[in-house]
RNA sequence: GGCGUUGUAGCUCAGUUGGUUAGAGCGCCGCCCUGUCACGGCGGAGGUCGUGGGUUCGAGCCCCAUCAACGUCGCCA
């Protein structure tokens, strides 16, 4: 090829480009063969480039009939305009096309179990499969390049904050709380264990004892759950931590960066200062304390209206404070048929609520399952508390609070998918505050932490430690964004006194103390900064940008719900020797 | 582990009240075609209807069990 040729992406020719030599690779991406003409669109992941074959070349279009989808070819030739009348503006290039002069067949491919240039979306476990073909879509080739760009821009914004991005390692020590571990065995120490990190958790912390000021790391983490749509056992975190800050100067730096990412790479403006709500108040008006603030939608509660009333049941609920009597307002919903409402109530079933009452106002006239109890009184108090119309209804959760909230909140989302209120090209951002530093333990009736063991309460609340530790308020913070946790973060506790003093409010002996945290508590011990921090998840974050709805479509090589990768079927058996060097015996052998 | 949805051709799907030989589009194969770009025309191959059992004269369809994928609850400091 001599010097004249340029090298160029199959995206990237324009009219401006006709005349010039050109060589470029990529697959076949379709075939039109015409006889006596064959065009062939070969793409790589900047485009696609049209190439003709003329017949008067004998040679290359012999071998370009061979062409089938998705191999693999070099092409020359020159640039031309395409003849007036042929240009396609569907596509960047659709102005020009090449005349190959010359064609090699880098490599042929087997015909793919799905089409590539095809908009049909094949089911998720043949993409998973088949992931090496699935990453040439469109779809895959967009959110793997926004995700880029987002971790890019993230790393940007903290190497301008003077963060430095520090590796730590993936081989650490258990920490036996929270998520179960992944555990690697030692070859060299037979019969012990490394663990995957939860999280960088103590390392980061350590960092700013080694007194490195502001830490910053793109990590990844495994956690040993069962997947979810927005989880997955390994998973990727902006993982952040600074010393000598209180818990408004971490929260300003956080949201700053989550500015100035949505700024560059999606070109949004979010609001300055992001929004704050405490715990109840997510909890009380929201239902939950990941509230999805794209719509106003909020839990009203009615008791009062019906306090005194006929109505037995809310009447009688509306007597304690220990219980919930909350509506929800349908925009729009009275229009909605007896069979919505019975698929409403099949919902809200789902979530553990034992019916669903409801009331649909019409001017002069209420309708529903508990139209008829609605007098005049309770109609208008009814209304005015949850600013509902006629032509709107109301769906009621009551019942003991917890429980009440619980469905409520998800019963709020229903509506605003119904209502269509969930766009995926909104987004609102919010802090949600004020968590408490311990929680009870459902099962064991135990005080456990709700966030971390290493999480400061609230300057001041120390002495609550002994008399009514449930109380005590954390310095914890997390981001949330459109009904998603983006992550958590907090001021840590930084005196060894006072971490020993959780620890032992938690339960754990001096003992258990040192023999898991030991080198932890000595740590703080020489001097270790105030200091607190954040993690993010960045498959969340890249997830919500792209508008998807599923971790692993922003994932290169996601695991599936059973934690598996199907393309290369890990986790597998490995072989004796392997276990017999590790000092491991399968007590039960897998079927086979 | 619970609940829900789905499972029919390589892919995406349809399949009525249980009734003849289970269909479509795309893809694939062959032939034809010099301006297409979702090229077009003609012809063709391709199915254990997830699996096992049952009911029935007869099952893709009904019943039971089971497996898998996805969603969700539990779980996820």
């Amino acid at each position: 090829m001599d010097s004249s040729v340029i090298k160029v992406s199959c995206g990237a020719l324009t009219a401006s480009d006709a005349g010039k030599s050109v060589e470029f690779n990529g697959w076949v991406h379709r075939r039109r063969d015409h006889g006596g003409l064959i065009f062939i669109d070969v793409r790589d992941r900047s485009g696609i480039t049209q190439v003709t074959f003329d017949p008067a070349d004998a040679e290359t279009f012999a071998r370009a009939e061979t062409l089938r989808s998705e191999d693999v070819v070099r092409v020359a030739g020159q640039v031309r305009r395409r003849p007036p009348g042929t240009e396609n503006p569907k596509i960047a290039t659709g102005e020009v096309e090449v005349p190959a002069a010359e064609l090699d067949i880098l490599n042929r491919s087997l015909t793919p179990p799905f089409v590539i240039a095809s908009d049909e979306e094949p089911a998720e476990d043949v993409r998973l499969r088949y992931r090496y073909l699935d990453l040439r879509r469109p779809r895959m080739q967009r959110n793997l390049t926004l995700r880029h760009k987002l971790v890019k821009a993230i790393r940007d914004f903290f190497d301008d904050n003077d963060f430095l991005e520090i590796e730590t390692p993936d081989l650490i020590k258990s920490t036996p709380e929270g998520a179960r571990d992944y555990l690697v065995p030692s070859r060299v120490h037979r019969g012990t264990f490394y663990a995957l990190p939860q999280s960088p958790q103590i390392l980061k912390q350590i960092l700013m004892i080694g007194g490195l000021g502001r830490y910053m790391q793109i990590a990844r983490c495994f956690r040993d759950e069962d997947p979810r749509a927005d989880r997955q056992p390994e998973f990727t975190q902006v993982d952040v931590e600074m010393s000598f800050v209180r818990q408004d100067d971490v929260i300003a730096m956080m949201e700053a960066s989550m500015r100035y990412v949505w700024q560059r790479v999606l070109n949004e403006a979010i609001p300055d200062p992001l929004p704050r709500l405490t715990y109840a108040e997510a909890m009380r008006r929201y239902g939950s304390d990941k509230p999805d603030l794209r719509f106003d939608l909020e839990l009203v509660d009615v008791a009062d209206a019906f306090k005194g009333s006929g109505f037995g049941l809310f009447a009688a609920l509306a007597e304690h404070d220990g219980n919930r009597v909350i509506a929800l307002r349908y925009r729009g919903g009275a229009s909605l048929s007896r069979r919505e409402f019975d698929a409403l109530t099949d919902v809200a079933r789902s979530f553990g609520a034992p019916g669903l009452a409801y009331v649909s106002f019409f001017p002069n006239e209420n309708k529903g399952s508990i139209g008829k109890i609605i007098t005049t009184e309770i109609r208008s108090a009814l209304k005015r508390a949850t600013g509902a119309h006629d032509g709107d209804a109301l769906l009621f959760v009551a019942g003991q609070s917890k429980s009440a909230t619980d469905i409520a909140g998800r019963l709020r989302l229903e509506i605003g998918d119904r209502l269509g209120l969930r766009d995926a090209s909104k987004f609102a951002f919010c802090w949600v505050l004020g968590f408490p530093l311990f929680e009870r333990d459902e099962e064991t009736g135990e005080i456990t932490f709700s966030h971390h063991p290493f999480t400061a309460p609230l300057p001041g609340q120390e002495a609550l430690f002994d008399t009514d530790p449930l109380a005590i308020t954390a310095q914890h913070y997390d981001l949330v964004l459109n009904g998603y946790e983006l992550g958590s973060g907090s001021i840590r506790n930084h005196q060894p006194e006072f971490q020993r003093k959780v620890f032992k409010r938690l339960g754990l002996t001096d003992e258990q103390i040192d023999d898991r945290f030991g080198f932890f508590m000595e740590a703080l011990s020489y001097g270790a900064p105030p200091h607190g921090g954040m993690a993010l998840g960045i498959d969340r974050i890249a997830m919500i940008a792209a508008g998807e709805t599923n971790i692993r479509d922003v994932t290169a090589f996601p695991k599936n719900q059973q934690a598996r990768d199907v393309m290369m079927d890990a986790p597998s058996t490995v072989p004796q020797k392997a276990l017999e060097e590790l000092g491991l015996r399968i007590v039960q052998p897998p079927p086979a």
